[in-house]
DNA sequence: GGACATTTGTCCGTATGTATC
DNA sequence: GGATACATACGGACAAATGTC
C-alpha cells in the first residue's frame, strides 16, 4: 500500500508516449518553425519529469517522423517536416518481399501514373512560360545525360517534380517526391534496363512536355501511359523471373 | 595513436542507424512476416554489440514507423507495415499550423479527391455485385445513422476504404485510409458543420454508390465532387474567420 | 590552431511493471 | 497464485561532436 509521489502519472499509459504528446503539443502551441531549437535534454527532462534515457527514446520516435532533428554536440529542433518516414516506410515494404516484389512496385507505379493522369488537367490550365522553361532543361538534361547516370536519374526527379509545382498543392508535391524516391531505392533491385527502354522513357517525357506545351490533357494523358509503360514491362519481367 | 578495439565500428555514423539497418536487413534477410518474434533485447544487444539504450532507441526508432512493434512484458515482433507514420506526420503538420490549417487540409481533399475520380474507370470496372451490396449496408448506416455519431463516422471510412478495395492496389488503399485518417483527426478542430452539410454529404455517398450501380463513369465523378464540396465549403469557412 | 564549455551519444547497473505459463 | 521472461524506467558516468573564445 505504498503511495508513492510518482505512482500519480504512468496511469496505464507509457511514461513514453506522455512526453513525445507533450514534446509535441510544445511544438504547436509554441508555433515553432521547422529549423527553430528546442530545450536541452536535460532541461526537457527536469520539465517533463522524465528520465534522460525516456526522454531520449521519446526523441528518436519524434526524429523517426521528421518532427524533430538532432545534431550530436549542438541540441535538438524542429524537424523539416518531410515525408522520410512515408519513405522509408515503403521501401523497407519493397524489400521486404522479394518474391512479392513485383506488387509493391506496380501499386507505386500506379499511384504514380494516377497523380499525374489525375492532375493533368489543372496541371495544364496552371503551366506558365516559366515553367514550361524549366521542363524544357530538365528534358534536355534528360536527352543528353548518359543513359541511367547520375546527372539522368536527376533531371528525372526535377522533371516530375516541376510537373506539380504550378498546382500550388504541397502535400501532392512532397508525395510525388516520396514517391519517387521509394522507386529509385527499390529499382535497382529489378534487372538493369535496356537502352531501348531507357529512350522510350526519354522520348515520353519529351512528348509529355510537348503535350504540356499545346495545353493538349489527352496527349499529355497518353504521354503519362506511354512513360510508365516500360518501367511496368521492367517490373513484370522481373516477376515472372 | 591509440587503435582501440571498437575504433573500427564508428566510422563516422552513428551506432544507433547501424543498429536500425541491421535490424531491418534481419528481418529482411530472414523473410519475417508482421507479427513473428524478434530476439529478445539482451540478445540483439550481444549479438550487434550495442548497449540496450542504443539498441532500445534503434528500436523506438523502428516501431515509429510500425517496421517493429513493442509489446511490454512480452516482446519484440515485426510490425504490420501500416501507414501510420504517414498519418502521424500529416496530422502534426496539420496541428502545427492552425492560421494556415486551411492550406494543408485543402491539400488533402485535394488528394482524396484525386485518388477517387483518378480510379473511377477502374473502380467502376471491376466493382462486382458482392462489392455493391457491402456499400449499399455502409450508405444505409451512413442514412440511418445519428449525423455525426460514431456509427456515422465508421461507416464512412468503410465506405471509401470498401470503394478502393476491387482495385487489389494495396498501396492506394492504405493511402487512402491514411488520409482518411487524418481528415477525421484535424476536422475536428474546424467548426462543426451544419446538419444541411451533413445531409448534403450523405446524399453524395449515396449518388456515387448509384452511379457505381449504373456503371455511370461521369455521374460518378460528379457525385465525388459533390461529396468533397461541402467539406471545402467547411474549410474555408473555417480559414476565413 | 588550441582550450574550453555545451550538448548529444553510448554504456552500465539496478529496480519496477507487465505478460505468459 | 507463483514463477519466469521480458520490456520499462531511473541515475550516473564517460566519450564524441560542435561551437565559441
Amino acid at each position: 500500500m505504498r503511495t508513492e509521489i510518482k505512482s500519480v502519472r504512468p496511469e496505464r499509459t507509457l511514461l513514453r508516449q506522455t512526453v513525445t504528446d507533450r514534446i509535441k503539443t510544445y511544438i504547436i502551441d509554441n508555433r515553432l518553425a521547422p529549423g527553430a531549437p528546442l530545450p536541452t535534454e536535460a532541461e526537457l527532462c527536469e520539465a517533463l519529469n522524465a528520465s534522460r534515457s525516456s526522454l531520449r527514446e521519446a526523441i528518436k520516435t519524434l526524429a523517426a517522423l521528421d518532427i524533430v532533428e538532432v545534431r550530436h554536440g549542438s541540441g535538438t529542433f524542429v524537424g523539416r517536416l518531410s515525408l522520410s518516414a512515408l519513405v522509408e516506410s515503403l521501401t523497407f515494404r519493397g524489400l521486404l518481399s522479394p518474391d512479392d516484389d513485383c506488387r509493391a512496385l506496380l501499386d507505386l507505379v500506379e499511384v504514380r501514373q494516377l497523380f499525374e493522369q489525375g492532375m493533368a488537367t489543372r496541371i495544364i490550365e496552371r503551366l506558365d512560360e516559366e515553367h514550361l522553361v524549366e521542363l524544357e532543361l530538365a528534358v534536355v538534361q534528360l536527352e543528353r545525360s548518359p543513359s541511367g547516370g547520375a546527372a539522368q536519374v536527376q533531371a528525372d526527379r526535377t522533371f516530375h517534380r516541376l510537373l506539380m509545382q504550378p498546382l500550388g498543392n504541397q502535400l501532392v508535391s512532397q508525395l510525388t517526391g516520396a514517391f519517387w524516391d521509394v522507386h529509385a531505392i527499390v529499382a535497382p533491385y529489378l534487372g538493369m534496363s535496356s537502352p531501348e527502354e531507357d529512350a522510350e522513357a526519354v522520348a515520353a517525357h519529351r512528348a509529355m512536355l510537348e503535350a504540356a506545351r499545346g495545353r493538349d490533357v489527352d496527349a499529355f494523358t497518353a504521354a503519362v501511359a506511354q512513360h510508365y509503360a516500360p518501367v511496368r514491362r521492367r517490373i513484370a519481367a522481373t516477376a515472372g523471373a
